[in-house]
DNA sequence: CTTGACCTTCCAGTGACAGGAACCCTTATC
DNA sequence: GATAAGGGTTCCTGTCACTGGAAGGTCAAG
C-alpha cells in the first residue's frame, strides 16, 4: 500500500509517517520502484502510533508502548508505569496552565481595554 | 553591571539573557573588555520579560508587550488583547490536556499493574 | 507526448533556550 | 613573571516532533 492511502487510513500526515520511518518506529517494505509498502502490520502500528500520541505520549514511550504491545510476555505494570509518569506528568502541566489562567484572567478582567494607557497588566508584568 | 549579577537580580539564567540579546529583546551596552553591562532600564526589561514568560507568553507577545509598556500613548485596548488571545490558548491547551488526563486516569485505574500480560492500557491503544 | 498526480530524498525552520568547546580578561597568589 | 581560578566572549550543536519546500523520479490517462 502507499504511503497516502495510508496515511488516509491512519490519518496522519504522509510526512509523519516517513518520519516515523526514520527514526524507525515503522519499518514499511519497498515496492520495486522504491516507493514504500505498507501492509497490514505496520497499519495497525501507525493507528496505534496516533492514538498514543493522540494521549501525549513522547516518541519515547510510543517505542516502548509499541514494544510492550508486541511483547505476549510482557507484565502489565510497565506499561501501567507508562501510563502513570505520564499521567503525572500532564497533571502539572494542568496544574501550571491553571495558574496562568487565575492570574491572567483576573489582570484581563481588571484591564479596562480601552484607549486610555493605563493597564494593570502591563503593571503587573512590571512591578517595580 | 556584568551579566552573572544581571542573572542573580533578574532570576534569568545568563544563557537566556545573552539569547534575548541576540533576538534584540534587550540592548545591553558594552564595557571596554567586551563584556556585556546592563543598567536599570535593561534589568527592568528582563524583569518585564521573567514574569511574561512565567505567564507563558510567547517571545512575540513579549516583544510587543515590551513595547507597549514603553509606550505612553499605548490603548490599553492593545494589552488585554493580546492576553486575552493567550489566555484563550491557554484555556484550549488545558481543555486538551484535561481530556487526555480524564482517558489516560481511567486506562490507569483498570490496568493490573501486574506481572500478567493482559493491559486495558495496550488494548484500548491497540482498539482493533 | 504531455499533463498531473503520485512518489522519492534532502535541507531548512520551528520555540526558547541548554550544553559545551575554544578562547579572552581580571585578579590573586606563589 | 608564571599560573590558576573564575569571570567573560563567540560559535556550534542538540532539543521535540514534526512541517514546508525544492529538485527530481514514476505512473496512468488522454
Amino acid at each position: 500500500m502507499n504511503i497516502s492511502e495510508t496515511a488516509r487510513i491512519t490519518g496522519l500526515p504522509a510526512k509523519t509517517i516517513r518520519y516515523y520511518e526514520e527514526i524507525e518506529l515503522v519499518r514499511p517494505d519497498r515496492q520495486d520502484n522504491g516507493y514504500r509498502d505498507f501492509n497490514d502490520t505496520h497499519i495497525h502500528q501507525l493507528r496505534f502510533l496516533a492514538r498514543a500520541r493522540a494521549l501525549g505520549f513522547g516518541i519515547d514511550d510510543c517505542r516502548s508502548l509499541l514494544a510492550l504491545w508486541d511483547d505476549r510476555d510482557r507484565a502489565s505494570a510497565d506499561v501501567r508505569h507508562i501510563a502513570q509518569t505520564h499521567l503525572k506528568d500532564i497533571e502539572r502541566k494542568i496544574a501550571d496552565l491553571s495558574a496562568m489562567r487565575a492570574t491572567l484572567s483576573h489582570l484581563v478582567d481588571t484591564c479596562a481595554g480601552n484607549d486610555r494607557p493605563d493597564c494593570p497588566i502591563l503593571n503587573s508584568l512590571a512591578d517595580t
